[in-house]
DNA sequence: GCCGACAATATTGTTGACAATATTGTTGAA
DNA sequence: TTCAACAATATTGTCAACAATATTGTCGGC
């Protein structure tokens, strides 16, 4: 156990290195909400020095991910359920936007791309493959955003994304939800194709906004009964 | 000229007070795109150690305020017309969002406050006071965001401003803009008083990107022959 | 005079030690 | 037993010295 888990040649891993670590173990919940990162810790485990890894959780607070106090140091920060519907307006609004430029902009071969994204997914649910349902949601998103020629706006979907990826995760295994979203995906396609910006947007605004609203259920029912704090 | 100009108390300015002090010279023009913020000079005029300068800088790299690269330290960022542009459109969604929340959540206090604040305005223009109509501007658009409930939004929007500040701020000299603005806040706010979510949605968001419209051929006169980096 | 190689300086990256503070454990009395 | 005061430990904040790298200045050859 003496062994850090990150090694990146002889010096160490850099302190993106060290952010993107513990970046994953708070996705994977490895890193509960509310747990404290002891910087000695994060030290062993990575290999890198303690002035590294200080600088990564500098930068995760300022994602968001964790928070810092003084002489108390960094816990991963919780967002709360308010906050998640404000992120998840922000997203609707904001991928909305790309969806309408998708139609104006994208490339006669994004257009094929994405209808081809859709095709596997539609049979992803039948076969019932959930994980490669997830990934090529997030294509079918990041194509959305790249082809709308917003790059800004897609590393700022980026970033809204990440305090609430737990919860997106377990989205992914109920039925219910994955069909709902292939047809909104339709739907959504149906306006790209038919050189309706304005659809577009309405479409991916309602599909989000519809995202978190079932988040919610799902919510209310895994931490049922739990206390707060 | 050997006292630094930032003296909090006995110990020297924190962390946050270093980065506020920069942040505000970039704003003011004082550091200019492209500047190389050298770490001694900093600690020599804010009486800061260098550690926390380090750390001051950190925190506007990841901000979007200034870009460090390994072994050439931090400089002042300069956002490309383009980025302004798509941040811009982000803008545009996530406030016209806000107008549309406004319109629903915000209370009978603060849709007063909104008209009293636009009147204000339109005097400020009248008798030509430049300065009291920016801070009024930036008081009228906090004031949506904070009724709509959405502070995450508002926080998100903080950011997306800061890196475009130097032109917003030459903007508020051009008496044309200054009509037009106070033109889109009316109907903004007709349509808040109509209880119209969506016409405050579509108004607002037409503001903001005229308000780029704007800065774009305001650009142009300014930098007019500037060869490219 | 102009250009490239080398030396000198300036600047940043990194490490380790120490100080300030919080957290935990212990003791003793009510 | 239970609680408060104190001591011990753990953890973070800060600093100053050193190493690595870039930038600038200088010299010699062409």
């Amino acid at each position: 156990m003496r062994n850090p888990e990150l090694n990146a040649g002889q010096k160490g891993p850099s302190t993106p290195e060290i952010a993107a670590w513990i970046r994953e173990r708070i996705r994977s919940r490895r890193f509960v909400s509310g747990q404290r990162l002891v910087e000695f810790d994060i030290t062993r485990k990575t290999g890198g020095s303690r002035f590294k890894v200080r600088e990564a959780l500098q930068h995760l607070e300022a994602e968001g991910l964790v928070s810092i106090e003084e002489y108390r140091g960094a816990s991963v920060r919780s967002a709360t359920m308010d906050e998640v519907r404000q992120l998840y307006r922000a997203r609707g609004a904001l991928e909305g936007i790309c969806a309408a430029d998708f139609t104006r902009n994208a490339s006669q071969k994004q257009h094929a791309k994405l209808k081809k994204i859709g095709n596997d997914m539609e049979h992803a649910v039948q076969v019932g493959a959930t994980e490669s349902f997830a990934t090529l949601n997030a294509q079918w998103h990041e194509l959305i955003m790249e082809g709308s020629g917003n790059p800004a706006i897609r590393a700022l979907v980026q970033r809204l994304n990440t305090p609430v990826h737990h919860l997106v995760f377990e989205t992914f295994y109920r039925a219910e939800r994955l069909l709902s979203a292939i047809a909104d995906h339709s739907a959504i396609l149906a306006a790209i194709s038919n050189r309706d910006p304005a659809g577009a947007e309405l479409a991916m605004r309602q599909h989000v906004e519809d995202g978190f609203t079932f988040l919610m259920k799902l919510d209310k029912d895994l931490h049922f009964g739990d206390e707060a704090e």
